[in-house]
RNA sequence: GCGGGAGUGACUCAGUGGUAGAGUGUCACCUUGCCAAGGUGAAAGUCGCGGGUUCGAAUCCCGUCUUCCGCUCCA
């Protein structure tokens, strides 16, 4: 089944009918474009984090952990860049109704924007007879500012209160902390690194489910080398995060890796390519890889005062690293393995099973068990309780054993332990593989081992 | 923000001025005993919200909110 098959309606009406996601607030209304995860959506969420977590901190030989604040003193965001660019000035083409960047539109006709107030990019486009690119219509609107940072305030009189900002990206965090982490950890370049957190920015439009939220969770990566060297990691990270996408399910023709032509560049990077998911709805982003080189350390640099340079003993010199950075949205890559592993299987008798193959480690139930009668509950809640000590483990003993194996294919979960009237006596189960459909006898003390080498990745 | 569609149990929808309905799902009991939709019963609805018209509004009018799709942005 090909991705642009699948209906998001489907994918959103089965999260919410499982518990994986919910609309949020939904019984005030609601409040547009924020989910809440519900019990499975906070494993496979959970799920998803672990595995990166494992990957690019555990098992890697270059990469340490941070957990830095939301809050920052607001000099991040002046050093960083994101007050200045953060602000887009916007304008509508009142005719044809389509939005347009007034900066964009002044550089798409061989302008430059940069230190224009609004008022003068007006003025300019006025001048220069500039037409909407849409329907050649020359009348816009008055130019308005977005700001992309949420605002709020630290200290409880507002109107003697700081202003502070809720981070648009995690990295900022990691840059700060730079000297620290290098110094306490003694790592030596190149080294990384990592963190998963929410961000926050005032998206004008958001939407497609929990694809682009005002609210959204980030594993960011940020690789600190010599410089000379930041293509060549940038090559290997893109090459890495790919693969590790692939490893845990994503379709190979599902995802592809798309260079940024040099004008859709952020104020930061030199050279960034994106990792571009299949959606239902057209090719999205899921990971972008950007070769920030020293842009960010250079920047606090100059506004804090301190040095951010590093002493390469080896070489007997110092430089401020450049940084490659992968990063991830959770809620997007979360979305993907939904996607890909949501398959409509039409069986031998032409009943539909609803089944999400979802990797085994990111499945948010790894085992069901299912007594084939209430009789039998004794020796099968006993089981079921061995099992929960191991991994997440459902138990059902409710209606016919067909529609509980289709409930656990709904959400994913890769094994099903059925314990039978023979059970008492062999002392075994049978083990139902969600993929195949096939069935094993396996003995009741090996049953947790059994699944958990198949959890692995 | 602009344009277009839509709001009735958890879901899909019927009801177009006169006592809120069905199917699915959920739960309980029975039945069955390895791939859902057999029986009996139950819970569950501020008809998005506010105002107006009317003897009477889910239904007509006005306002508003929310949501979906597009424009724009981005992880």
């Amino acid at each position: 089944m090909d991705n642009t098959q699948k209906s998001m309606e489907k994918i959103v009406a089965l999260c919410k009918g499982r518990g994986f996601i919910y609309p949020g607030s939904e019984i005030y209304g609601g409040l547009a474009n924020t989910w809440d995860y519900g019990p499975l959506g906070v494993e496979l969420k959970n799920n998803i984090k672990a595995a990166w977590w494992k990957k690019f901190v555990r098992e890697s030989p270059f990469n340490v952990g941070l957990d830095s604040g939301i809050l920052m003193n607001p000099a991040v965001w002046k050093a960083s860049g994101h007050l200045k660019n953060f602000n887009d000035p916007l304008m509508d083409c009142r005719k044809c109704k389509t939005r347009h960047r007034a900066d964009k539109l002044i550089e798409s006709n061989g302008g430059n924007p940069a230190g224009m107030s609004f008022d003068q990019m007006g003025e300019w486009l006025k001048e220069k007879g500039v037409a909407c690119p849409d329907c050649e219509a020359k009348d816009f609107t008055a130019i308005r500012q977005f700001n992309m940072m949420f605002k709020t305030f630290q200290g409880v009189n507002e109107d003697t209160a700081a202003t502070v900002y809720l981070r648009p990206e995690t990295a900022q965090g990691i840059f700060v902390q730079f000297k620290n982490i290098q110094r306490s950890s003694r790592r030596k370049v190149p080294f990384g690194i990592a963190q998963i957190g929410k961000s926050f920015r005032n998206e004008i439009t958001p939407g497609n489910f929990i694809f682009r939220t005002r609210e959204f969770e980030q594993m960011e990566l940020e690789f600190f080398c010599k410089p000379g060297t930041d293509l060549e990691w940038f090559d290997f990270w893109k090459e890495f995060c790919k693969n590790w996408l692939i490893g845990l399910g994503l379709k190979q023709e599902n995802v592809a890796l798309r260079d940024h032509d040099p004008t859709e560049l952020s104020h930061y990077s030199a050279a960034t390519t994106d990792i571009e998911f299949l959606y239902p709805f057209g090719w999205g982003e899921l990971w972008g890889i950007a070769d920030r080189t020293d842009y960010d350390l250079k920047c606090h640099q100059a506004e804090s005062g301190e040095s951010m340079e590093y002493f390469d003993a080896e070489a007997n010199e110092k430089y401020i690293p450049c940084v490659v950075e992968p990063s991830l949205g959770v809620d997007r890559v979360l979305l993907a393995f939904l996607i890909d592993a949501y398959d409509e299987e039409i069986l031998a008798d032409g009943d539909m099973r609803t089944i999400l193959r979802l990797h085994p480690a990111l499945a948010p139930v790894k085992c069901a068990v299912l007594p084939l009668s209430k009789k039998l509950s004794d020796g099968a809640v006993r089981l079921c309780a061995d099992l929960k000590k191991r991994f997440h483990t459902d138990y059902d003993d409710a209606g016919a054993i067909g529609r509980r194996y289709r409930r656990q294919d709904e959400i994913g979960t890769p094994f099903c332990v059925t314990y039978d009237f023979d059970s008492e006596r062999d002392l075994c189960v049978t083990v139902r593989d969600r993929d195949t459909m096939e069935q094993e006898r396996v003995p009741i003390d090996e049953v947790a081992v059994y699944i958990e080498t198949r959890l692995a990745y």
